[in-house]
DNA sequence: TCGTTTCCGTTGCAAATACAACCGACTTAT
DNA sequence: ATAAGTCGGTTGTATTTGCAACGGAAACGA
């Protein structure tokens, strides 16, 4: 376990916390290290969950099948990243996804109760722990609320013009840059590519939008 | 405030708290109550937030201007209910919504930080608080996952099936009720009510499933 | 410099969708 | 008992979408 203290110190989970301190609370957060070959299973469907899991090597994705059996890919796990977390209220029920490794991965599992019921002064930055979770998922929370904005729209135009005034806003000017390039953009708004970029384009001769690559200024 | 201690008491962030230790606690968590009237903002688009906020009294709405000045509601606030928590972190950067009291309201504002920073042993049942709160945006969170598996479905009939689906699982079992009438469901899954309900029906005339009224069965 | 790849706009077409309108079955209020 | 309202299914049409295919521009590597 103790060789991926270096990867847990760059987690979100551990921001701010030193090597030393993370190994000290390993022991006080009752840390598991699991590893997985290849193709076999960190989670199933069905099971109940109330862990929340870090990935310190390998790489996992998160998938599901139907009633019916059809497969999709909901989506990857990288290194240093946190999964789990949504799924460990009481209320949540058992997992609706699979988690499979793709890679030789190794997990580490930390009890929820024992990070959120903070202890005695042993482990002092146990708070900061706490206030990183609890950010973590704060955060989260507010990018799917606004992602579930943009989807909830029902043409790719107003899709487009709901995110892209987003963006504005949170650039504080109407000229800004987007992290995605067309196809990145029409899988974020799980729109067709050539559909989208037939809207931008009407939008632009319409004098609602320029853009160039992705750049895009509001008018 | 004392007089909103029993309705804090029916509260998901209280659940399990006594009265008189919320009582207690209003002290510990420095929490501070405002009142508005109909058609006054409680929060206003480009604030920043960092306090978790329970409705006490009256009805709020969640509202958004767009760049081109297009409003839509995003969702009611009802007595009870929590928000604001999906804001806190410290990189959520400025709000996107207005919120606006529809009614004569009272709006309780609690400071994250005094909340997950666990005081002395003045307040015992503060953890309770903390895992209250964490519990509430983690199954939040796995909600708004769970909708937008549905919605990045491209068809209304795969976003019926992704829904169907999960409910089925849910209550293992292939026959089960949902808490919708069609137009709720339409609403829920950002399709036409009508379109979905002929695709529904097409689904049944297919064999993939059964349904009469709010009661569904898969095949 | 040439071939390859990536990105993005464009087009045509079949399929799916939103929208409006209408109908019958049922429920609720007066 | 009648009227009004709700709910869900059906139909027709104009619009929007997904999909496949193509082509030009730019980036890249050999």
């Amino acid at each position: 376990m103790k060789k991926y203290i270096p990867v847990l110190k760059r987690t979100q989970l551990f921001s701010g916390v030193g090597e030393e301190e993370i190994g000290a609370m390993l022991n006080c957060l009752q840390a598991q290290l699991y590893t997985y070959k290849k193709g076999e299973y960190v989670l199933r469907q069905g099971e109940h969950l109330d862990k929340i899991l870090v990935l310190v090597g390998g790489k996992l994705h998160i998938q599901r099948d139907d009633y019916w059996g059809n497969r999709s890919i909901i989506s990857m796990v990288s290194v240093g990243e946190m999964f789990g977390e949504a799924y460990v209220a009481p209320e949540s029920g058992t997992l609706t996804n699979d988690v499979l490794a793709i890679e030789d991965s190794a997990v580490i599992f930390f009890d929820v109760k024992r990070i959120i019921t903070v202890c005695s002064a042993a482990c002092r930055f146990h708070s900061m722990v706490v206030q990183n979770l609890f950010f973590a998922i704060s955060e989260k929370n507010r990018r799917l609320i606004q992602k579930l904005g943009y989807m909830s729209k029902r043409t790719t135009r107003e899709k487009l013009l709901a995110y892209l005034s987003e963006e504005a806003e949170r650039h504080n000017r109407s000229e800004f840059s987007i992290p995605f390039n067309r196809q990145q953009l029409a899988d974020f708004l799980s729109v067709d590519r050539s559909a989208m970029s037939n809207e931008l384009c009407k939008m632009r001769d319409e004098g609602l939008i320029t853009f160039e690559k992705n750049r895009f200024e509001l008018l």
